[in-house]
DNA sequence: TAGGCCATCTGGTCCT
DNA sequence: AGGACCAGATGGCCTA
């Protein structure tokens, strides 16, 4: 029925529940579920309450012919049947497609990808994404300060993406710090990069912004900003090709710092 | 076997 | 009115 497998690749699929509603579900005490009764009487209720609206549709709504009314109460319970199937395919195709997102977030996230690593769980993907997040965050805020020290900060601000590109691009997890949801800023506050933990190996010789997120197993962020530093060009502006000064090393060090946090949400 | 995770169904609510 | 979204319920699969 439906096709996709993404999604439910690690597991059998469920037996078809609209084949077996359409098979008598709606009749059902196969199982001795102490819910059942009640959703049976207020399934009925359902079924009434669809059956006139169908009726109504179909503007038989009020005819007193008993006959009449048997025949097009069957009708309209394929009506409902069909009707039920609509919106359960929908619903499906809903979560279908919050699954795709969910494996999107999880291509992108800095653990260990691959056939024989078990994908991360739904929540643990939104819980290391919101660290991963608020790691880079931080991390830029922290080059951006350091860079700041070194080189003047009227150097920096005309640097073509630390500094620079922030106030032209909204979305940028670098703006967005000053921009971010109150919730977010607070954990922001109380969150420096010790604390934040994720995972981003070969960090060990920084430029900055560039290796910083050009992961050798993550592509490019799509920031949606157009932001040309993670569009594995080269950059030509002096900061970018000068070496990295030492300071940075420790930046290095508190992103080597990985995990409790994470490591427990890959267990 | 218990608990975690998941897909699905379902009814309610909100939105367009 | 119909679709999107949400939360609760349920059962299946898997793992410690």
């Amino acid at each position: 029925m439906n096709s996709d497998s993404s999604s439910m690749s690690s597991r059998a699929s469920s037996p078809d529940m609209d084949e077996m509603y359409l098979r008598g579900h709606h009749h059902h005490h196969h199982h001795q579920d102490s819910r059942l009764n009640s959703v049976s009487s207020t399934q009925n209720d359902l079924m009434q309450k669809m059956s006139d609206e169908v009726l109504s549709r179909h503007g038989s709504k009020g005819d007193g012919d008993s006959s009449k009314y048997k025949i097009k109460k069957q009708l309209s319970e394929q009506d409902l049947q069909q009707l039920r199937l609509k919106i359960n395919g929908r619903e499906r195709k809903r979560m279908h497609d919050l699954n795709l997102a969910m494996d999107g977030l999880r291509e992108v996230m800095p653990y260990a990808h691959g056939p024989s690593v078990r994908k991360l769980s739904k929540i643990a993907t939104l819980l290391l994404a919101r660290n991963y997040i608020l790691m880079l965050t931080s991390s830029l805020e922290e080059m951006k300060r350091l860079v700041g020290e070194i080189y003047g900060g009227h150097h920096s601000a005309f640097h073509c993406g630390t500094v620079g590109h922030s106030a032209a691009h909204p979305v940028h997890p670098s703006n967005a710090v000053h921009q971010v949801h109150p919730i977010l800023g607070s954990a922001l506050a109380s969150n420096n990069s010790s604390s934040l933990s994720a995972t981003l190996p070969g960090i060990g010789s920084i430029r900055p912004a560039h290796s910083l997120l050009k992961t050798p197993s993550t592509p490019p962020l799509p920031l949606g900003s157009g932001f040309q530093h993670w569009a594995g060009l080269p950059c030509p502006c002096t900061i970018c090709q000068m070496p990295p000064p030492p300071q940075l090393s420790a930046l290095t060090s508190s992103m080597n710092r990985i995990s409790s946090e994470t490591k427990d949400l890959l267990k």
